[in-house]
DNA sequence: AACATTACCAACCGCGGAGGA
DNA sequence: CTCCTCCGCGGTTGGTAATGT
């Protein structure tokens, strides 16, 4: 890190200058005639120590200004950065607490990549330390066919969409459209959870356990969807089990709720895991050898039994795991562990998050900016709930059935459905990708692949 | 023990939006 | 209306530490 840019940084201005001309202005006002570059890379104690001082003396903003005030070589958007990221006195330095993750996980799936906004909702935390963890979730994730979101956060959003009343009335500051939220975008077709219920029905799992022990908790994880095991034999053990270690002890305070969080386990040479862990091997490949995992509470059914070619696609679908964003109340968001009513099964969304890209979705042209941002769905959404309003164009009336619990119709049309997907977005997992990627079936899926098996 | 790989992190770039002048 | 400035975000880079081979 020390020597990152040093070759670089005195060659190049910053790109803040394209952003900042009056900071080129600056520059050449007092630095020497505008020759002297602003540096770039690692900031030493000496520029921290001025820019606190700077703040301090002139508060927050204005970050242009620093250059002219403090004699710091360092563009604005240096400056604003290293102040918003490190040298904030309110600043948490250290690790996230599993309940800090766990919100994390919470927020991105109601907001989608708010950094900003998700790091007002956790004290201390930076966007771009936010960021930068959900990224490297994202890719872990990923690379070992997980599902993006604990079934519980799935859980968290299908109660919302339940109970859409609540949607307007929001302790973290989203002031979207409780209309909006309601209504118009999470119309998920109904034969494609019939489907999972059905497949549901084809599996048979063990009674669980749901005690608090770690063993249980691995258990439950492996449990909660675990199928994904069996589908993604693609990542090394070694390494697995080593991203499931960090999974593990991350988020530990939710996994006995039912994450999803080892799933892939299930390949593992327990007796490696059992070294590693100090637990009873949670990671028996016999699935039937299991207790009971929590999606029992919660019915429903994993891809890989659904003869759903997403389940054979496993890493392609869990790249795209945009999940509708959701606001819900805090009131229900106490914790993704805590179930309130009967939900969908969790394997359900996890299967919905395993699914390959649908034909929208591929073929979807993408904004510009990835974003599963909400407020671009919400927007889009409005807008062309509008435009059909005037224009009276039908929207699908589709009901959705989670694990047996009806939805009301959502009044969410297929194209809307497009609109939510974002391809572009391996990082941009709101909730909104868990429904939009979830083809929209009204009998025409473009692949068949939502068809009922 | 040495080397390779990976995760994590800090920092940057490019872009675009918002808001004020 | 345009320009400027600030801010936020996605993506990326590169260093360091941890871990694996």
């Amino acid at each position: 890190m020390s020597s990152m840019m040093n070759g670089s940084e005195d060659s190049k201005r910053s790109k803040d200058c394209r952003d900042s001309p009056a900071a080129d202005e600056a520059n050449g006002g007092e630095m020497m005639g505008g020759m002297i570059p602003l540096k770039k890379g690692p900031w030493t104690s000496a520029e921290d120590a001025i820019l606190i001082d700077y703040v301090k003396k002139h508060g927050e903003g204005n970050w242009n200004a620093v250059q002219k005030h403090s004699g710091l070589f360092r563009c604005g958007k240096s400056c604003r950065l290293r102040w918003a990221n490190h040298l904030r006195p309110d600043l948490k330095k250290c690790a996230f607490t599993p309940e800090e993750e766990n919100r994390i996980i919470e927020l991105h799936a109601t907001m989608g990549n708010k950094w900003a906004r998700m790091a007002a909702e956790l004290p201390g935390r930076t966007d771009n330390e936010i960021k930068n963890y959900w990224n490297t979730r994202i890719k872990r994730l990923q690379r070992t066919g997980l599902p993006i979101y604990p079934p519980d956060v799935c859980q968290q959003l299908y109660k919302t969409i339940q109970d859409g009343k609540n949607l307007g009335t929001l302790q973290t500051g989203d002031t979207y459209d409780p209309d909006l939220m309601q209504t118009d975008h999470f119309k998920i077709p109904e034969v494609e959870f019939k489907n999972l219920e059905l497949s549901r029905d084809v599996l048979s799992y063990s009674s669980g356990l749901f005690d608090t022990s770690p063993s249980s908790m691995l258990k439950q994880g492996v449990g909660s969807s675990y199928g994904n095991a069996l589908v993604f034999p693609t990542i090394h053990p070694a390494k697995r089990l080593r991203e499931s270690q960090t999974i593990f002890t991350g988020l530990d305070g939710c996994v006995g709720r039912g994450m999803p969080v080892f799933d892939q386990l299930t390949d593992y040479p327990c007796g490696k895991i059992i070294e590693r862990s100090g637990l009873s091997s949670p990671y028996d490949p016999d699935l039937s050898t299991y207790d009971q995992p929590p999606w029992d509470v919660f019915p429903g059914s994993h891809a890989i039994l659904n003869d759903n070619s997403s389940s054979n696609m496993p890493i392609c679908g869990a790249m795209k795991l945009e999940l509708p964003s959701l606001q819900y109340s805090e009131s229900q968001q106490d914790s993704w562990g805590t179930p309130t009513s009967p939900l969908p099964s969790l394997e359900s969304v996890d299967t919905l998050i395993q699914s390959p890209p649908t034909k929208e979705m591929q073929s979807d042209g993408q904004s510009p900016r990835s974003s599963g941002l909400l407020e671009a769905v919400l927007y889009e959404s409005r807008t062309l709930k509008n435009s059909k309003k005037c224009s009276g164009h039908p929207t699908s009336d589709v009901s959705v059935t989670f694990g047996g619990v009806h939805v009301s119709p959502l009044n969410t049309s297929a194209t809307e459905w497009e609109i939510h997907a974002d391809l572009n977005s391996p990082s941009g997992h709101s909730a909104s990708s868990l429904f939009s990627e979830y083809t929209p079936v009204n009998g025409s899926s473009p692949d068949g692949q939502g068809e009922t098996i």
